[in-house]
DNA sequence: TCCAAAACAGGGTGACTGTCCTGTTTGGAT
DNA sequence: ATCCAAACAGGACAGTCACCCTGTTTTGGA
């Protein structure tokens, strides 16, 4: 017993790594239960982490919630959005390719879970003003980045002038979220290819 | 004491009464706070209602969530969208006509707390296959009911035969549920306003 | 009037939650 | 080699939660 436990004891520091693992594991977790259903005793178990090393880089759960939106989250608006739009050929096709990517990419796993954004904005846009700040800045940059590259392509001749980009913009934010909504309600894409079609 | 109690301890059943009492507290709560964040004790406090009242009328938490949804959700729905774009002169004047009442309707009590079907669908619709199926066949009736205003329309010459009636009615819910998302995280009725005039 | 069933009161219970505390171990600076 | 702050382990703690149980009151039909 001794020995076993000296044998396996041998413990590596790894501050950084150790709160990825549990910043992993909240973020997963927030989005399939969602932040109130997920108790820190869960967070232990799937990052594997002692309580006392978790309440050392996170001393509440609160702060744990702040990091997934801050890092994580808007990590991922940017990768899954916002960086393919602005690399896009036009804004519409940017729009609407995401659409359909979203939508191949779920219809490949077999499952919906939502949109990262969407799931934490809805359980916690009231329930703390950090919180709120926090996912209405992404929802603001999200937003911002559509709409100016639909001001690029004016300006370049690829847009109707008549088109306002921050109409856009919001319409594309908007119909997204929703049909994300939708589409995880009721475990079924189509809603999104619908929309891929139209955002065009 | 035994007199002062006794003046006033004449109770009077009302079970009906009782039970629209928690679902009123139910579905306030609910939408504010969320599922999960409301306790019974909460129920309990808001209603003004006692444990053993609460029991005997919903078994468990889970059977005061879907009443709320079938009961509750299911006629906000009804009576904030079908029943305005059935009887509008068009679908997009319903649709759009809806997006602005409810912006005007925001922007006076001066706060957004986002739509009941959607806070509740993204909380629950993950957690259990009951709650799913409830909050999936309401954004259907709801789809449905703008499809077919868009095909009536149609046929009577008010609308373009292009017009995929299922695609724009799908956009529309899709439209509305995240613009009242982004509404209820920056607090802010400007997408609303956007989305209703794109809708038109 | 009587009585059974429904409606309600009120407290108890075990499980769980978030937080914190006290020790032990590690790693880098000296 | 030494030392100290940071990193981590593991459990204690008070509070809360949903659920259930027992007893009392009300109600409507016989």
């Amino acid at each position: 017993m001794t020995s076993m436990e000296r044998a396996r004891r041998r413990r590596t520091n790894d501050p950084e790594g150790l709160r990825q693992k549990v910043l992993d594991a909240a973020e997963h977790a927030f989005q399939v239960r969602g932040y109130h259903a997920t108790s820190l005793g869960d967070l232990m178990q799937a990052a594997g982490v002692t309580g006392g090393a978790l309440h050392h880089h996170f001393p509440t759960k609160k702060a744990i919630g702040l990091a997934v939106i801050n890092e994580r989250v808007a990590q991922a608006v940017e990768e899954t959005w916002i960086g393919p739009v602005v690399s896009a050929a036009s804004a519409r096709e940017g729009v609407s390719g995401v659409f359909a990517a979203v939508a191949g990419e779920l219809e490949r796993q077999g499952f919906v879970r939502g949109c990262p954004l969407n799931n934490l904005a809805h359980e916690l846009s009231l329930a703390d003003p950090e919180f709120r700040a926090a996912l209405a800045r992404i929802f603001a940059d999200w937003q911002a980045a559509i709409a100016s590259k639909v001001r690029t392509d004016q300006g370049e001749g690829r847009e109707d002038h008549r088109t306002d980009p921050d109409r856009y913009a919001a319409m594309a934010v908007a119909t997204y979220s929703g049909a994300m909504s939708m589409a995880k309600a009721s475990q079924d894409t189509a809603v999104l290819r619908l929309c891929a079609e139209a955002m065009l």
